[in-house]
DNA sequence: ATGTTTGTGTTAAGTGATTAATACAGTAAA
DNA sequence: TTTACTGTATTAATCACTTAACACAAACAT
């Protein structure tokens, strides 16, 4: 129940990084009230305060909006969503294949790569936020 | 000329990563001789403590080694840099999978996207080393 | 012998990330 | 009013990374 984090990697932006693929995913729906940031820290393991440094840094992207007193929310915004979704991929793809073919690997190779490794990562669900 | 790192990541672990490519990938050939510490820690525009951390880590692996005031070489097991890049790339291609089928992105959605992006990043030659 | 180059080690200083421990203001419910 | 919850802000301490400035021992060419 535990997350794990890169202790290689500043803590605040893994966590941008995990609940921009929740949001971008849908897993964290377009309207949907986020858990307060105390409770938050608490389900990661980390410092609130430095939960509220990922999420500040969400809002800042538009992805979140926060009411005073009440508390955080996904925005409504499908169109951003959708486009915050696309440039991950984007990005990913184009620093796998730049990564990739540092090593020599060939489109081809690649692709038979990702074929062999497809199975084992991805068994039968798509979505794996237990 | 200048290498650009990522601030959020330790320098010498970006250099772990970046020398590992290179003698996986045969840009740094087995047996060759690399350049002095100093010389390196010149080029690449880190302090000569933080280039040494991470010759040392790439020793550790036993992908080089030192001959005391001679220098340090790769090394001329071929098996060995097989298996590094064969690891290396196994690593990245499943780190990739689970980042992309977070997004929700099916296996051929993914394909499909390699190859877009193929051509935009792999123009003509498969060796970048300027 | 002398100077240069090699890898290696040490010490001190500075920076950024993280945590801990608070505090404050506003909202809602009892 | 009182209580509990919300986001937010501040301060200090700790730790890892990075850099600077050295020093040392061994090999080699002159």
């Amino acid at each position: 129940m535990s997350y794990e984090f890169d202790s290689h990697k500043p803590i605040y932006l893994q966590l941008v990084e995990l609940f921009s693929q929740l949001i971008a995913s849908g897993a964290w729906a377009a309207g949907m009230r986020v858990a307060s940031v105390r409770d938050l820290a608490m389900t990661y393991g980390v410092n609130p305060n430095t939960l509220q440094r990922a999420l500040s840094e969400l809002e800042r992207e538009g992805l979140m909006f926060t009411e005073r007193t009440n508390g955080r929310f996904i925005t409504e915004d499908q169109q951003l969503i959708d486009d915050v979704r696309q440039q991950l991929a984007q990005e990913r793809v184009g620093q796998f294949i730049q990564q990739m073919s540092a090593l020599g690997c060939s489109k081809d190779e690649l692709i038979k790569l990702i074929d062999q490794k497809w199975g084992e990562e991805n068994v039968t669900d798509r979505n794996q936020k237990s």
